[in-house]
DNA sequence: GCGACACTTCGGCGGTCGCCGAACCGTCCC
DNA sequence: GGGACGGTTCGGCGACCGCCGAAGTGTCGC
């Protein structure tokens, strides 16, 4: 299901989180419509994809975030797959490899930096695992304003590994990978580099970053 | 490279963590000898899998748990996979829901009851993640004998979720899990059926997850 | 040395599946 | 209404790939 080059190329370009119509993937893909329709079928036949009729558009998204996480640890398994060619890819892959969404939360090495930053001043636990200290989770509310609370409710973890498929090493992913997403997002701390997953990190974003984890974005190049 | 039934038939074999001849997985997986190294050749150059010859045999096994990890998650969104039919697979299917390893640690029923009674003593905490607390660390000292010292090194981490394909919730994996299972394995606790990779319980094995657990083994069926 | 055995390589067969062009159906906008 | 456009269905082409049989290589045991 998911080794097929296209199907794959779709899932990858799915991982933003956002839902896309069918031409557009489509053209990511380099396949024609009617190939497109087709495995967009299969994509929401099997569970992976959910689909919604909007007018004469078909907006298609990943069906949630554990699906996400597996798709983007079959990508880290094989890097292969990965592996651009020529410079309008290569650039792109760079931007990818600075800083992404991954689903609904940070990736890249601003990702994995963040999480470092975390760990480093014991927000996250790795002792014996990937956790949100209670510590983590008071500076989750005092400083970006998240209501943890809330977060008793529903299966989801608060935080979870995930392995970042350029850094090879793991990041916050999880409420709280998304919570802090979500809020550099909406502060203008990152901002989407054109209708891509990389993000960019902004002025203030960088300001933030040193504020509240300690963190040099000049290190992040 | 895992969409192929034949080689996804040998990642199921291998998930019990042994290495395997390649005419035990031909037989397996029905095909001719032939076919069969065909495909291992394949899934040793992906990385996948490791292989160490001896002798006129060839013994592969899956490169690392993280491989693993992958493919139990992939089973866990394919249940179709596993859909057994006739009753000798049947009952060989029920076996394994019951107990069996997965890699190195234990899943199913048993597993998943495991990890439950451990939650519930307060030795994993769950509430912001998937970690062995302390008191957890403590419990596997004192308990099982298991030296937790020397888990400080290497990148694997103690305490690991691992989506449990037929319970479809979450186990106990990682260093914790590993040690559990071969504490387990080592006392007479549990004990292999057969050569496949599903487990029974034993008698003294009830009686110790009543002791260290206050779990009732009547309830695992 | 000589069989038995585990595994490998080669060649060729066959089915599956991804792909597209052409034609069709619905929605949107003028 | 009519054109433009997104999406869909159908049919057929072509390539890829998994499969096996036959023959070959190395190892083990008598």
């Amino acid at each position: 299901m998911l080794a097929d080059p296209t199907r794959a190329t779709f899932c990858v370009a799915l991982l933003d989180g956002r839902a896309w119509t069918a031409s557009e993937l489509a053209r990511v893909a380099g396949v024609s419509a009617p190939t497109a329709t087709g495995h967009l079928h299969r994509l929401v036949d099997s569970g992976l994809c959910t689909e919604r009729r909007q007018g004469r558009h078909r907006y298609v998204q990943l069906a949630d975030p554990e699906t996400a996480a597996l798709i983007e640890s079959l990508a880290g398994h094989f890097p292969a797959a990965a592996a651009p060619t020529g410079l309008r890819a290569s650039t792109a892959s760079a931007a990818l490899a600075r800083g992404r969404t991954c689903y609904d939360h940070l990736a890249g090495r601003l990702g994995v930096a963040v999480t470092d930053a975390m760990t480093g001043r014991g927000l996250i636990d790795r002792d014996a695992g990937f956790a949100l200290s209670d510590k983590g989770r008071d500076w989750m509310t005092a400083e970006l304003g998240v209501d943890t609370a809330a977060w008793s409710t529903g299966r989801r973890p608060a935080a979870k590994e995930c392995l970042d498929w350029t850094e090879r090493r793991s990041h916050l992913a999880g409420l709280a990978g998304a919570a802090v997403c979500a809020r550099f997002l909406e502060a203008g701390w990152i901002r989407r580099i054109g209708s891509t997953r990389a993000v960019r990190l902004t002025g203030p974003g960088a300001e933030a970053l040193e504020r509240l984890l300690d963190l040099d974005a000049a290190a992040l190049e």
